[in-house]
Order: C-alpha cells, then sequence, then structure tokens
DNA sequence: ATGGTTGTAACACAA
C-alpha cells in the first residue's frame, strides 16, 4: 500500500498538477494539506471517476485537509478531540486497508515570538492527546502530514543559519518529540540517512534554485506499521513544475 | 536583503 501527503497549497491553484502527479504516482492513498476549499468546492466527483474515495475537512480561504483513498475509508473523523467542531481544519483521520491514516497540517506558528507560536506547540500535545484516546502504539497507524518542523540539522539546508528560527527551533523539536513518544517513527529515516533531502522550498529568494529547503513534511507510524514500510520517496518532480506548490509529496510504501 | 513569492481575497494576511 502506497501512502503519500501533500501539502498542495489550494486545491484550485494545484487542480491539474494534483491530478497529473495522482495519475503517474497512483497512490492508494493521498493525504493532502492546505487544500483552502469549502467541501463544496472540492473536486470529489473527479476523484471518484478515478477510482477514489474521498474524505474532507475544508474552510473558506485557509487551512483544509482530505484524505483520497483507492480502498474504503471507515471511521472517518474531523478535528483534535477538543475542537468540537469549532477549529481550524487541519485534521482528518480514517482507517484505510487495516491501517488509522492521519492527514494533519500543524500549524506554521509564524515566528518564535509570536502568540501563535505556542499554539503551534500546543496543538501537537492535543494531538499526541488525539492519539491517546483512540490509538495505542500498537495500533498499526500512521500521522501524516506538514508538520511544520525540520526535526534534524540533516533536515535543513543551513542549520547554523536556522538554529532558533522557525521550523528549527529547540521548543518545536521538544513538541515534536513529544508527540512521537505516543510511539512514533519517522520512516523516511529508516530508508535514508543523508543530508539535504528536503518536501520544502520557500516560494521567495529563489530557494528552490538555490536548493535552500527544509524537510517539513513527514510520515510518522506506529511501531508494527513502521516494520511493513519498504520505501519513502520525496517526489521533487512537481516542485520543478510551473506553477508548483511550494512542497513536494512524500510517498510511502507499506506491505 | 527584517528581503523575497504565492494564494486568497479585497486594498491585507498567511505562509
Amino acid at each position: 500500500m502506497k501512502i503519500a501527503t501533500w501539502n498542495v497549497n489550494s486545491i484550485r491553484a494545484r487542480h491539474d498538477s494534483v491530478f497529473a502527479w495522482i495519475s503517474r504516482a497512483e497512490p492508494d492513498v493521498l493525504c493532502m494539506q492546505e487544500t483552502k476549499v469549502v467541501d463544496d468546492d472540492f473536486p470529489t466527483d473527479e476523484l471518484l471517476r478515478l477510482g477514489y474515495t474521498v474524505a474532507m475537512s475544508g474552510q473558506k480561504s485557509y487551512n483544509g485537509v482530505a484524505i483520497a483513498s483507492r480502498l474504503p475509508m471507515t471511521d472517518v473523523a474531523i478535528g483534535l478531540h477538543d475542537d468540537a467542531g469549532a477549529g481550524e481544519s487541519r485534521l482528518i483521520r480514517a482507517t484505510v486497508g487495516g491501517v488509522r491514516v492521519y492527514s494533519a497540517y500543524v500549524p506554521n506558528g509564524k515566528s518564535p515570538t509570536n502568540p501563535s507560536f505556542k499554539d503551534k506547540l500546543r496543538w501537537l500535545g492535543r494531538l499526541k492527546q488525539t492519539l491517546q484516546k483512540e490509538a495505542t502504539p500498537e495500533t498499526p497507524l500512521c500521522v501524516c502530514g506538514d508538520y511544520n518542523i525540520a526535526p534534524e540539522a540533516r533536515d535543513v539546508f543551513d542549520p547554523v543559519a536556522m538554529a532558533g528560527q522557525l521550523h528549527f527551533h529547540p521548543d518545536e523539536h521538544r513538541a515534536l518529540a513529544d508527540l512521537m513518544a505516543f510511539g512514533l517513527t519517522d520512516v523516511f529515516r529508516k530508508h535514508h540517512q543523508e543530508a539535504g533531502l528536503f518536501s520544502w522550498w520557500d516560494y521567495r529568494a529563489g530557494a528552490f534554485r538555490r536548493d535552500a529547503g527544509l524537510r517539513i513534511d513527514y510520515v510518522l507510524a506506529t511501531a508494527p506499521l513502521a516494520a511493513r514500510c519498504t520505501a519513502v520517496e520525496i517526489d521533487v518532480a512537481p516542485r520543478e513544475a510551473e506553477k508548483p506548490s511550494d512542497h513536494a509529496p512524500v510517498i510511502a510504501t507499506f506491505d
């Protein structure tokens, strides 16, 4: 089973790229973030025609997450456990082929000194609580998404310049480690050890051309699922295309 | 270079 995650940065602006990529990459499951449309504007029918079922949680203009799956999805749930249906659209999950799949869009945080930075840290703690309420470390489960955090020095283009900056701040690393202490591992690092493998490049200042990127999109899996992971790849091709998302898709393959 | 670019939206904000 191939499970992919991609921050598409507007499903409307990225419509053609996303459908071209799905047809080429043929993921069994695609978790999307930053769809930026209300549910009525999501291309549900078009995905159905390609053989995917769809679950989405959208909102106007910002955020928005979705899961498209070639296998039936059951037990779709939306939002953090304490959202009460009122939060931003940043989390959706469903069970697919016996695997609990999360599509998560972690708050950006704006800057370490901005109040929303602490919201980002708290959001990760609430995500852990949501996991604890519906799963155990023995549940075959993966949390796919845009974490807006580069975990380690090898995940950033310039660890010295990035030290203490947004996406690479000690507080973010602590919050991520605490989430992973639920019993999650970054399956990308089971298969790749080298530095300089990125999933996001800022639109500004020619970051992609300079390969000034970060690895902030990943798949965290519980042990029973991680043991079945045979490959993880970042597909840079869509980032090289015309009118790209600033993120590249990440594809994890499981036996 | 406390800049730069993109998407949504509306004359700014989020990323």
